[in-house]
DNA sequence: GTCTATACCCAGATAGAC
DNA sequence: GTCTATCTGGGTATAGAC
């Protein structure tokens, strides 16, 4: 606790974290912003150039942290796949209850096209390259789908079972879900 | 070729459409819907009494076909779990390039408390229950997952893989998708 | 049925005082 | 750094003439 009370600007970035994560770039407001934040809507302009601008920095913060946890995750020894992926899963649901959808619909279609290139960049960087590490660790040479195909797919699968609201009508346990990924729905576990 | 004129009000559903399944409720404005039907803003609201009755009026349009078709699918007779499963996503994909997400996340967020029960339950009852439908067909009665499980799993999936726009980095085809739904990402063909 | 004109609201952003 | 006041533009929706 050497330094206790948070920066506005540290405060103005988690806020916005939450609610663009949550409800997506165009559904959050500026004003809805300053009042959580408990400021006035034009001092966030003092901090930040754009409510774009904002955006950037959120995800740049929320990529960092998850590039790292990511890689150590991948980087585990003697584990295996299915025990790396569940490890993935908890992390995103615990540490990063975001929706993904939202997250890439807004990176892909609410920014400007020079921040829609390096917000790209950044979210592949971060989210997608550890998992396409991983698959390339552990899949053969001849399988039926490439690394990068599954990485995708993965975050696919998983995506509705991480975010928090959005009507939670998924109901699979983690574990559940990487048995679905990993084996499919056909039973086998008696073969 | 009786009638060779669209109606206005039907002109409006079909340009209206095309605008809320790819871009959402919120990012489509009724300016544009106007613009494109080549007629004035203001003249939608004789034809609907609302932005979200006209999105309504859409999903009820779809939900018909869609549930139609979905039924007629999973009756076919003698075929393989996968074979139906492929005829659904090929459905889906040349018929009806909706953005699943958007979709389900403007029946949940973007309409009145009424509205929201009553689109959820249309979405209900022509997505969902025909895919229940095949799969309470399909699998034994000590299986891991759960009908209802499986279909909405299936939905999430196929979703990114079915809609147009959105940066298309989505590259399985609907063979392959089928293939990760059912065994997974381990390739048992040897075996 | 379709138009013009316009009301009303909420958004992002700026100017300038303190 | 933070505020009040305000601009500008876009959105949905209504009134009323034709």
């Amino acid at each position: 606790m050497s330094s206790k009370k948070k920066t506005t600007r540290q405060n103005i970035l988690d806020i916005s974290s939450e609610l663009f994560m949550d409800k997506g770039f165009q559904a959050t407001s500026t004003r809805q912003i300053a009042e959580r934040a408990g400021i006035t809507q034009p001092n966030l302009y003092y901090h930040f150039k754009t409510k774009e601008a904002i955006y950037i920095a959120v995800l740049e913060d929320l990529s960092k942290v998850v590039r790292e946890q990511l890689e150590l995750i991948i980087q585990e020894d003697n584990q295996l796949l299915e025990e790396k992926l569940l490890h993935v899963i908890h992390f995103l649901k615990e540490k990063h209850p975001v929706n993904l959808f939202i997250m890439r619909h807004d990176i892909n279609n609410e920014m400007s096209k020079e921040n829609h290139q390096f917000l790209y960049q950044l979210w592949r960087q971060s989210y997608l390259q550890p998992l396409i590490d991983l698959f390339t660790q552990y899949i053969k040479d001849d399988a039926l789908f490439n690394a990068v195909e599954l990485a995708m797919h993965f975050y696919g699968n998983i995506s509705p079972y991480i975010q928090k609201s959005e009507g939670n009508h998924e109901t699979l346990r983690p574990d559940q879900l990487v048995h679905l990924f990993v084996y499919g729905i056909i039973d086998r576990k008696d073969t």
